[in-house]
DNA sequence: CGCTTTTGACCCGCGC
DNA sequence: GCGCGGGTCAAAAGCG
């Protein structure tokens, strides 16, 4: 296994921003591009005569919608032409019964057209030409990351490493092993859907297996594997955020399977578990903060054994990222510990009381603090604050790549319970690796996850007032944080719709 | 009618 | 062993 053939799958951990961020890169590489062609297409307006040009312009608006791709520039630039051959034709088909002087312009639109398509090959040669120089940038930073990583591999201590950004192979790695973690290679889908449902199957009685210290009826050979696993799924990722929604939108469906009082917490914990796919082992609880009710804690459990949609792969990607980080941090020894605690601090370094890791029994818990807004900042909105999520671990997990040991057998081996790929074409392939690269630039902001994280505090906040317009497509009945009786263990709660997935 | 929620009961681990 | 608390089950109720 190379490093180029480890390449694709490192971007799954951003399946939301990427897209956006990648715009936004291309748009970096390719603004100009972009810029010219639409001058261009201005040009050739411009020297069309008026009606054709106002025919282009209904073609031209195909795709406007945000930035262009390159297949919309080709799509585009091809039809402009076709539709002007076809407005010649149709003129000419016209212009027979009306006027001798078609002949003259059916020529006239003739050479207008060789014109437009010779307009048209110098743009698709000018698009090449700056593919490659993209491309030729990109293997060009690629190799100065490794040359950066075989540097620091001479220093061992982990200060140097965290004062240098080294990443090269080791953050290529890690990334690698988190998209395995959420989405891997497409090229395993076929074989890991069955294996992914023969573990299903295996961990028998389809009950939602559930039951943790069942896990441990396996054959001896795979005893490490339990433990990892056993450990992957105890593992759990805690989300504060800010909102008077019942339950943060995550684009997952979710059943209520139970609900309780908490010891120190007026407000019921709901645990939901999730229905995408039977016999999934994801959970999650949902309950208020004692504190300040206002803060939705949202703590999941698990990774899912089903396709996601592109909505619900942000999340899973954080709690699967997250329950593997882990898993490498809070392994059940002093250094477990140890490493917990570092990488607590090494979780979002800007910002660094949005992140905390627990590794105290009984389960490690990573928390997601985003509740806080140190830095506000104007953002996109995103369809849901979910989505920003996977940036921001992102980060943690850029940042802990670093220094945390890495699983590779292990991420390998249990490929066969993750999600398949989010990306199978070649196009989006390559998309990825611009991804990784956005989010590793993205990283070195010392500022974006803070921002982001203010981002998503006043996303969730602001939607608190009409949470029915931003939240009712995927949202789940939850905690009703205003009815709470404390008499035994359970409570009635309101609920309110399932969602549309 | 099928699916989800509710909710009392049950199971299990842990501390004493 | 017992009590407590967290977590889950499953029958009943609710809902579209």
């Amino acid at each position: 296994m190379d490093s180029s053939a480890r390449s694709p799958p490192t971007c799954i951990q951003f399946p939301v921003n990427l897209n956006r961020t990648t715009h936004d890169h291309a748009d970096h590489d390719h603004h100009n591009l972009i810029d010219d062609r639409r001058k261009i297409i201005d040009e050739m307006d411009f020297f069309s005569d008026k009606k054709e040009a106002r025919r282009c312009e209904p073609t031209s608006d195909d795709g406007a919608d945000g930035p262009s791709s390159f297949l919309d520039f080709n799509v585009n630039t091809g039809l402009h032409l076709l539709t002007a051959a076809n407005t010649g034709s149709d003129q000419s088909v016209a212009d027979d019964r009306i006027s001798s002087n078609a002949n003259n312009k059916r020529g006239k639109t003739e050479t207008e057209l060789q014109r437009m398509n010779s307009e048209n090959q110098r743009l698709k040669e000018m698009l090449n030409q700056a593919t490659n120089d993209y491309k030729g940038l990109q293997r060009h930073l690629m190799t100065l990351m490794q040359e950066q990583q075989s540097d620091n591999n001479g220093g061992g201590s982990a200060q140097e490493r965290r004062a240098c950004n080294g990443n090269g192979k080791v953050v290529s790695r890690q990334f690698m092993d988190l998209g395995l973690a959420v989405a891997p290679d497409t090229d395993d889908v076929s074989s890991e859907r069955p294996m992914a449902d023969k573990e299903i199957r295996g961990g028998e009685d389809l009950g939602p297996d559930n039951k943790i210290p069942k896990l441990n009826n396996r054959s001896p050979d795979t005893s490490v594997d339990q433990a990892t696993e056993a450990t992957i799924r105890k593992a759990r990722v805690s989300v504060r955020a800010r909102s008077e929604a019942p339950m943060m939108t995550d684009g997952c469906q979710w059943r209520k399977y139970g609900q309780k009082m908490a010891k120190g917490n007026p407000c019921p914990r709901a645990y939901y578990r999730c229905t995408m796919a039977a016999g999934c082992p994801v959970r999650k609880q949902v309950q208020r903060c004692a504190d300040d009710r206002s803060v939705l804690i949202t703590t999941y459990e698990g990774n899912h054994n089903h396709p996601l949609p592109p909505a619900a792969m942000a999340m899973a990607s954080t709690t699967s990222s997250a329950a593997r980080m882990l898993l490498s941090g809070s392994m059940p020894s002093a250094d477990g510990l140890m490493n917990s605690n570092f990488l607590a601090r090494t979780l979002l370094p800007c910002s660094s009381s949005m992140a905390t890791i627990s590794a105290s029994a009984p389960f490690p818990t990573v928390t997601l603090d985003l509740t806080q807004s140190p830095n506000p900042l104007q953002f996109p909105k995103p369809n849901s604050p979910a989505a920003l999520l996977p940036q921001i671990f992102g980060q943690a997990l850029y940042n802990h790549s670093k220094f945390s040991g890495l699983q590779v057998s292990q991420e390998i081996d249990q490929t066969a319970q993750q999600l398949p790929p989010l990306i199978s074409s070649t196009k989006q392939g390559v998309q990825n690796q611009l991804n990784v690269d956005t989010a590793n630039t993205l990283a070195t902001d010392p500022n974006f996850a803070a921002a982001l994280a203010a981002a998503i505090t006043s996303i969730m906040g602001g939607s608190c007032p009409n949470n029915s317009n931003n939240s009712s497509s995927n949202n789940i009945s939850g905690v009703n944080t205003s009815n709470n009786n404390s008499n035994g263990n359970n409570n009635k709660l309101s609920s309110s719709g399932y969602p549309v997935n």
